[in-house]
DNA sequence: TATGTTGTACTCATATTGAGTTTTACTCAT
DNA sequence: ATGAGTAAAACTCAATATGAGTACAACATA
């Protein structure tokens, strides 16, 4: 028997206190123009009523953090994850007293899909819906004031203030604009995408000629649209994603010139 | 009683499988203008003999993260994380069998600090040292080759590698390369650092020029330092850092042209 | 004192950006 | 049908940022 064999057969887990370690999914996507997030109303205490992210237990050592966290978005919301969805990692979140019950950790998840049906109330939820972001108050610190209508139950105003902030910045440096749209799209499309989670106009000249100077953005399809904008206006080209995973150089963000100091 | 008092009473932690969760540091430093990651050599199995990243138990519930990393990386190194030691969250690992003796979630944390003291054998490890990076051979997908003098136990490549890559971005879009540096630092020493994070050589005076350019990077001193560079030279200027969080614009780094695609 | 090195300040051509303007193709309300 | 308004896409042009190189004075070393 080797060391390490010894070892392991002398090992009690349960001697280990018990934590449980959850993931907690902020599902972001963009209806008419807004960010909207995935929500389920609480059917059980803790926090009975209030609102949280979608996510639920890890079974730890049976499946990994990715696999856990497009399960519980699946379970919940009856949202399928393979399809159009980008879903990674954004950050763990382990402060004591954040969960009533026990000691918990925490590993929160972001994903970013098209516009999407509304979801099911799956097991611990009794509600289940995309929620306006700006509905829900949000301060810059992650904080929620008090007479919001809608409140989020744990540290879940955090989480998705963090989550946020997170999109913002990906959106500079990466394509991932494009997973909030559909297969094929135009350019102004893409732009309503950017100006949504940036919160700020953009030149719509200067963004076009960016974007299609990006190499691997967008490739072209050399469709166009089936009739003009609503309001009038040409048919604009249809592209897709292009197979560039970091955008060089970036598309940076006019308003944090001098920002955050 | 609430629903929510009647709930907790009723709780049962027990009920819950044993899991643990962990932090390692990825501490990482500069030594002789090379990248230094902090190891220790693990006294007991698993992996007995072997390299692993400076971590332990969390005590969840009693601590939050930061704390637990802080404090792991004193206990088992002997220093002190307030000094000008960054800290930050990298990410979180999960995957099943990443450890043979249970179900364990390990969030990294990710140091940057200025050449400090060897450190001191702690607890667990058998020896503890500041290790150059190339000489652990690791690949770009975070793998190591049979064939390196020294092995990294568990996972600890890929959360390694996954570091140095998060810090090579930091550098970009933050002004953390001072967190390398002393309090007071020159121009060349700065862009020592970005030539031995990023790997590459950078013109000295379009950097210069750059870094002085951007608001509220370094601010000057007014002094300079007290003789010439070792082979020659006029005196540099000293700096310190200034109060920008976020580079604007950012310093990218030349080879990424369409590296990633 | 001669020689080589280095920090800092230049120059200059070329990209990239921000902010407009123009053209053209469409929708909608008369 | 026709005109008014709108928006996609292409253009212009000045301001700014970048990459690459030069210049020079201050220093260490031999």
């Amino acid at each position: 028997m080797t060391d390490e064999e010894e070892f392991l057969a002398g090992y009690d887990p349960s001697r280990y206190p018990a934590v449980a370690v959850t993931v907690d999914v902020v599902a972001l996507t963009i209806r008419d123009g807004v960010p909207h997030v995935l929500l389920v109303e609480r059917g059980r205490p803790p926090f009975q009523g209030l609102w949280a992210l979608p996510g639920g237990f890890v079974k730890v050592g049976a499946e990994d953090l990715d696999t856990a966290a497009a399960r519980e978005l699946a379970e919940e919301t009856g949202l399928e994850t393979p399809g159009r969805v980008h879903l990674e990692q954004l950050a763990t979140y382990g402060d004591p007293g954040r969960d009533p019950r026990m000691p918990v950790v925490s590993v929160a998840y972001l994903a970013f899909g098209p516009t999407m049906a509304d979801p099911q109330a799956g097991s611990d939820a009794s509600d289940a819906a995309w929620v306006p972001v700006p509905s829900l108050g949000l301060t810059a610190s992650g904080a929620q004031p008090p007479g919001a209508t809608r409140r989020l139950a744990f540290d879940h105003a955090r989480i998705l203030s963090d989550g946020l902030e997170r999109a913002r910045g990906k959106l500079e440096y990466t394509p991932l604009a494009t997973a909030f749209l559909p297969e094929v799209f135009t350019i102004p499309e893409l732009r309503a995408v950017y100006e949504c989670v940036w919160g700020e106009a953009l030149h719509a000249g200067n963004f076009h000629r960016k974007v299609l100077s990006v190499p691997g953005f967008v490739e072209g399809t050399g469709q166009t649209t089936a009739s003009g904008g609503r309001r009038g206006g040409p048919r604009a080209r249809l592209y897709r994603s292009g197979d560039a995973r970091l955008l060089h150089p970036a598309l940076l963000r006019p308003g944090t010139e001098d920002g955050v100091r």
